[in-house]
DNA sequence: AAATCAAGGAACGTCTACGTTCCCTATTTA
DNA sequence: TAAATAGGGAACGTAGACGTTCCTTGATTT
């Protein structure tokens, strides 16, 4: 498929040269094929980036929730496939995505659309479901502690380039948010 | 002084284009000179961009580490400072930084001395001093635990573009840094 | 098997930005 | 006060990328 060779000429070009810096040019000399072979499908160059990084965010999406019967399993394995996914190519989109969105803040809104509120749902029902278990206190829970070990792994990545591994995810979760979760008093302030 | 004018006419130029978009022909126009002046200081536009980026986080480096003598309040205000700085143009810079750093590693080393690591002894002092105070217990401090609020707030820019207000900023320290330290359990694994 | 049609690939003109050079002006020094 | 020097601003050539058009090739249908 000419499609497939595109995007993974135009992921390579944006690893290279940024979403600014991308040319039709050399994407299509990389996919190895002409430009009007590209300008037939997409308008411009940006609207090529931007599918590439839809797709590729798409792509990283996890079919289905996990649910392990245990808590601190469902966190670790959801943040497991995240850290995977960013090894494999969304590590170097979201960093572009993060300066792109800072001059258009509506890519902002559709990945938080797309993205933080799915993972949110998800999570959400596995803290819910950790209720009816009885595992932690049934209260309200403060939605930053949610956010902290996403949180966590993007600083790392934006700060050093690199991803937490197994041992560091486990950590999160089992030193940070559960502890917070089994308090009385990690409610909404 | 025309270097003022030319470093917030780059700032406003890439705020606007981004670094890899910026143009000396339109940074000059910002700035009200020639392109040869330009030039003369700088070899090219991306050793300018360079420049203005290390010159704001330079000019947002606190002077003065702060000694409250109460660690919550020490935290609350080295936080502040950070937010407040975020504010004032260095929430692009920093934006903009996360995807050149990907595409250059040396980028983050330099970030991760000059930012990282002072920030982080300056931490470390503070919570020394409050070891001696008695304020938390005498033990090893998990790593991430002090990473944590700074995850926090980078990771809310990077979201969604805003930065966290004082009232979050002081729930980041009460409801979420304070009770890890607290706890015996929050050792490095 | 032949003809039609759709799609890929190369060549073209245009425009923008780069980096340089030249000229002018203002300031400083003798 | 006059001359010399340094620095700011405009004009210039060049290169690269955009977006378009045309030609060729391969597949599909009758």
């Amino acid at each position: 498929m000419l499609r497939d060779a595109v995007f993974a000429g135009a992921l390579a070009e944006i690893a290279e040269f940024g979403v600014r810096g991308a040319s039709m040019d050399r994407i299509a000399k990389r996919a190895g094929t002409g430009k009007a072979a590209l300008y037939r499908r997409w308008p411009n160059v940006r609207a090529l980036a931007l599918d590439v990084f839809i797709s590729t965010m798409e792509a990283a999406l996890p079919p289905s929730l996990p649910d392990t019967g245990s808590l601190r399993d469902d966190m670790v394995e959801s943040l497991t496939t995240f850290t995977t996914q960013l090894h494999s190519g969304l590590g170097i989109v979201l960093r572009e995505l993060i300066s792109e969105a800072a001059h258009d803040p509506s890519l902002s809104e559709e990945f938080q659309t797309r993205f933080g509120l799915p993972k949110q749902v998800e999570l959400i029902g596995a803290l819910q479901r950790a209720m009816a278990r009885g595992e932690i206190p049934t209260q309200p829970i403060d939605p930053y502690v949610m956010q902290l070990p996403a949180a966590l792994v993007v600083h790392q990545l934006v700060l050093t380039g690199t991803v937490p591994g197994h041992a560091e995810v486990e950590h999160f979760v089992d030193a940070l948010v559960l502890p917070l979760l089994r308090q009385p008093a990690a409610v909404i302030a």
